[in-house]
DNA sequence: TTCGACCTTATATAACTATAAAATGCAATA
DNA sequence: TATTGCATTTTATAGTTATATAAGGTCGAA
């Protein structure tokens, strides 16, 4: 009857939060400091501590406020308890999205028989919904009913895809305002090299999609121009369901990640217009080679 | 209690539809061929043609069907009864538009605080947030709330935009699925030219934004690339709310639509290099002239 | 002076309902 | 045989409410 709570999402936040500061045993975790950093009141955030609390990773002494039991690092990066899903309605979006790419799914539907189908109150399927249209992949018909487009399932459009990503990325690094980030290119060397080293194999799908992505996007933010950024993410989304289809060729990542690292390398040599054009052709070989599925 | 009718929508559609087919008084007016054009059943079109029946600009055979009463050509353009706002929504859209950039609105806002200013129930605020949330200039807090962002309001999300739509309009040209349409241009050299003779002085500042738009979104859906139409799309949408206000400069316009033909020429000599490189100029040239607010 | 503890107020959500409107099957007609 | 006209079924919306949760002020401890 009332909405879902913050807490368990502020406490992974703070658990990032002190491993990304680099926080130790002892470290000072100040309500207001972290109401600030999460934008929310400090009401979830006292909640997210005590439960942090009873986890033991979290001590707090009266009148004084709460300190970190332990270092950061050593915390444990599997999620805590009932997490990875902040909404609760991430696991029906991804079977939708596996009905759709099956074709379980008709080009039209009408919410009452989603409901049924997924068993859900119109109040959630339509929030997922509404998510599904802002990333394109559904529309809502004039009078009932919605229909899916074709930007999942068709051939065509993910050949657009890349071409679209190719230009945006190589025209971000071109414009003018581009300014490389130091700290970010640091940080994508050292999960490029982890990815070479080792983690071709250990590395589950869905890290190694997230790591291209990051690697991606912070090329892009790197142009300080929100519109190429904001449309990166958005095409992003929606790669992220048809990739994770694609059985991944694991012999082909070593190629990819030199040529990752090629870049930074072209970038920090000033040779920015090279390093542009690599990318460019970086970005369409992937599309060429892959075969997604219908 | 029950949703907003799509009879006065279709009504207006339907009117378009005769004119854009050129139909003539007497052409038949089929349920089904209307239903499936505007993507809705019989139902909503049988009302509309009830409505413009009434209005004596179709008349009606028993069992036979809908014929038009008078040449699409002669039909009124100004819109008829309660139209031009299919939602309802608009006016209020409009009105949280011209208030955040007239800086009545806070960076933080509630909904509650939002209902009582606008005088809404919370289903039909909530339609619009999501569309501005939509559009990229507000969004949700973690917590309660909306926090408007910089989208709207700053100077560099301005030029920003101008340099992101002069790089998609350049790049969509020179695609290799870019194919002119020969339809389309024809119709653009008609409006810019109605344009140039005379409507510079006559034409309402609106009239003339949507002419400007048309003629650049027709020119990227010859990319025949969806993802770049709907990053136009996207942009154009936001630009719609800042541009209206400001105050149109009718001495640049000649030159503008002098431009825009010259880029029809140039992509009809099938000098399409020459003419993305200029149309990126001609974009880049709009955006750095004139002065938004703020 | 900073920050947590406590407390009150304000907020948004999820489920429910009545009802207008859209969808659609089928018989009648041209 | 296609299309309307009508009747029935299905659908989605605007509004309402109860309730968990977030927000944020004040006071006192450190």
């Amino acid at each position: 009857m009332a909405r879902n709570s913050l807490t368990p999402q502020i406490t992974e936040n703070i658990i990032e939060y002190a491993k990304a500061n680099g926080m130790g045993e002892g470290d000072r975790l100040p309500l207001q400091m972290l109401a600030d950093a999460f934008r929310v009141s400090r009401a979830p955030i006292m909640g997210a501590l005590k439960n942090l609390e009873a986890q033991g990773i979290v001590r707090s002494e009266p009148n004084r406020g709460f300190f970190l039991a332990v270092d950061a690092q050593v915390m444990d990066a599997s999620k805590p308890i009932g997490s990875g899903d902040a909404d609760g309605n991430e696991d029906v979006y991804f079977r939708m999205a596996d009905d759709r790419l099956s074709g379980a799914l008709p080009d039209k539907v009408s919410e009452n028989e989603l409901m049924r189908m997924y068993d859900l109150p119109r109040t959630r399927l339509l929030k997922i919904l509404h998510r599904i249209a802002d990333e394109g992949w559904i529309e809502r018909l004039p009078g009932n009913g919605w229909a899916f487009t074709q930007a999942l399932t068709s051939r065509k459009s993910y050949e657009d895809g890349y071409a679209f990503r190719a230009v945006i990325e190589q025209q971000a690094m071109l414009l003018p305002t581009f300014e490389p980030n130091p700290e970010g290119f640091k940080r994508a060397r050292e999960t490029q090299s982890n990815l070479r080293d080792g983690g071709y194999e250990a590395w589950s799908r869905a890290e190694i999609f997230k790591a291209n992505n990051e690697f991606h996007e912070m090329l892009v933010a790197c142009s300080q121009n929100e519109f190429f950024l904001d449309a990166i993410r958005r095409i992003n989304r929606l790669r992220r369901l048809i990739e994770y289809r694609i059985t991944i060729d694991r012999t082909r990542l070593p190629r990819q990640t030199n040529e990752h690292l090629h870049i930074l390398d072209l970038i920090e040599d000033g040779r920015r217009n090279e390093a542009a054009a690599f990318l460019y052709t970086h970005i369409l070989g992937a599309g060429r080679i892959k075969t997604p599925q219908a």
